[in-house]
DNA sequence: TCCTACCTATCGATATATTCGATTTTCCCA
DNA sequence: TGGGAAAATCGAATATATCGATAGGTAGGA
């Protein structure tokens, strides 16, 4: 009792191989099937959509007007299906459907695009879904299941749960407005001078990091939710504030934000993470998605150790919880066996003699 | 011996009722088919996908990841088969399957816009094919069967095989840059003064109005090629030319462009005519659209005859071959038997003080 | 004009697939 | 623990697809 008007897949493939054979007998032959069935399918064909596709009039069939339109129409059905096909194939194969990623707003844009790019040659099928959170938030999504992996910076109390390997630094700088009132002095900026102004720090709504708000130098800060608003206001001259050197270098070579020379230091890194739930196992897209960014480490040479790392008293500046509060200083200190971390590559923000990446620090 | 790993439509939308109706039973139900047949399907479809779509191990089956992924693939295939079936059921209702429209430069494109907005709601399973063209290009395509109908300027010698019926005015006036010299003279310019300077005319490149140049004002003149172009020289005050109102409208009002005055009248209007090739009879969507062009001269009533017709040596200036060789005048002279013709309504350039339709004009 | 090669339509027989109705198994809730 | 609802399974009946052979066309060449 199914549809009588619902034609077949079958029927539209047989259908586009008689057009694209240029006849019956070549589409039977093509199909190895034999010349009655092409002939059977294609009448039952036209009389289930009740319109004529082809003359036979003549030697060979030509298209009607109506055919050359359901033609294409079958073509598009056929593709859908030819792709379902190639998604339960991979599926089969045990290729997970779709990979969810969060990625921290730190993360460097360009390598991520690359890596997505990548992605979607390798594994056509597999679905991709992709947020950008700030600090703690990253963490959280992974905790919560709602992403299969994350890109975030170390976040303390959840070595449990999550598994964690290294994949990259970020530097991060302090910047201002060439107008800012902190642009104007030359030399090193005291601490004290730093105090007196407002400081832009980012922020975000997860319970990770809720209370967590040290680390913070100025004793006026502002809070924001994403880097955008923070690049805005500090491009607006409104206060100074940390940002990761990839997502200024523009705004530093053109002259509309100055990096300013600080007594904590003119630059400082920290690192990144790939994570995700221990507790799960990962499909082969999922891995090989972590693999890229793990692989992102791999070029590097132990960077020279021009130790910048912020004093006690700046904390993570720019960061508000970027704070390690030493839980577990011997393994999660640095990569163990690897090679040494390397800052960002190509995107040395002109004035950094060399940010070297701070694995640690102290309060 | 057809692809065994194959699906059928059939399938796939059992696989969606399930779904949607929660169950096997009821999808059953819902298909007036018995249990056992969507069971049956849906094994067979997770046979030929060789994927598990659905965990039945609970009261109420619920989708795997896989399933998730290809339900989303079946049910847009199930979509596009949709669309297929009602392109078939139109066609086989005697649609045509596309309508091909050519269309003159002149012609208002906010009128256009509506009225392939309005098809679109009303034939959707109907293909649209449109060109815009200028002057006897419009004529040719229709004659040589690329486009089923145009909207045209009167062409001469093609009575026998093209049909007509008159839809509506343009009205045209002459304008030039606001620097330009003609724009500085104060009343009404002689037509000495304005042969002196370079008259910019639309042309084209069909056969149909080969060799027919006259009908134009200035010693020099410039041929465009294209409404766009006349329009760019217009503005950069290389010339003057006629435009039609509606084109520049915008212009005037911000006085981009200024209108001339000329001893021929400061406007003219010229009929414009859906046409078709009267040999070939127009399928259902073709009428409708056809219709939706002539009611556009419906709400008319006759204009006032402020007759601006420019006297014989005019011509049709700007328009290189407007000029209406008087092969048919009482049946060609105006559509007979109904309202007169009406400029078209709310465009009124200022300063025009009514612009007439010529219907006719002779040299 | 006839002949030949090649094409498509059609037919009866057969193989395969789908459906039905009844029965069994499983799960969930009372 | 038992009853109800839902899904799986099975054999029989039915419907559909395929095969191989044949008939009837068209196009192009002798």
């Amino acid at each position: 009792m199914r549809d009588p008007g619902l034609p077949s897949l079958d029927q539209l493939r047989v259908f586009i191989a008689v057009i694209d054979h240029g006849g019956f007998a070549h589409a039977a032959r093509a199909l190895h099937r034999t010349q009655s069935v092409i002939s059977y399918t294609i009448a039952n064909l036209e009389e289930q959509l009740n319109v004529a596709l082809l003359d036979r009039s003549k030697r060979k069939p030509v298209l009607t007007e109506a055919g050359k339109a359901l033609l294409a129409d079958a073509r598009a059905v056929s593709l859908k299906v030819d792709g379902m096909r190639a998604r339960a194939k991979a599926l089969s194969a045990g290729l997970e459907a779709e990979v969810s990623v969060v990625v921290d707003v730190m993360f460097s844009t360009c390598k991520l695009v690359r890596i997505l790019h990548a992605f979607q040659q390798e594994f056509p099928t597999v679905a991709m879904r992709l947020r950008t959170e700030a600090l703690g938030a990253v963490t959280q999504l992974v905790l919560e299941r709602e992403c299969h992996i994350g890109i975030s910076g170390w976040m303390p109390g959840t070595q449990d749960i999550v598994e964690r390997q290294s994949c990259g630094y970020v530097t991060m700088v302090p910047v201002a407005a060439p107008d800012h009132p902190l642009a104007q002095i030359e030399g090193v900026i005291p601490s004290a001078v730093l105090r007196e102004h407002t400081q832009l720090v980012l922020t975000d709504r997860s319970t990770l990091t809720k209370g967590q708000d040290f680390g913070v130098l100025a004793l006026r800060d502002w809070r924001l939710g994403d880097l955008s608003s923070k690049h805005a206001l500090l491009r607006s001259g409104i206060g100074w504030g940390n940002m990761p050197v990839e997502f200024v270098q523009w705004d530093l070579d053109a002259g509309r934000l100055v990096q300013l020379h600080i007594s904590e230091g003119s630059a400082f890194s920290f690192p990144l993470y790939v994570i995700r739930r221990g507790d799960e196992e990962p499909g082969p897209a999922t891995r090989w998605l972590m693999q890229q960014f793990l692989d992102l480490e791999q070029p590097a040479v132990p960077p020279p150790n021009h130790d910048m790392r912020p004093s006690p008293v700046a904390g993570d500046p720019g960061v508000s919880h970027m704070h390690h509060r030493l839980s577990d200083p011997p393994r999660e200190a640095k990569p163990s066996g690897k090679p040494g971390p390397l800052p960002p590559q190509g995107a040395s923000p002109p004035g950094v003699a060399a940010p070297a990446p701070i694995s640690l620090r102290r309060r």
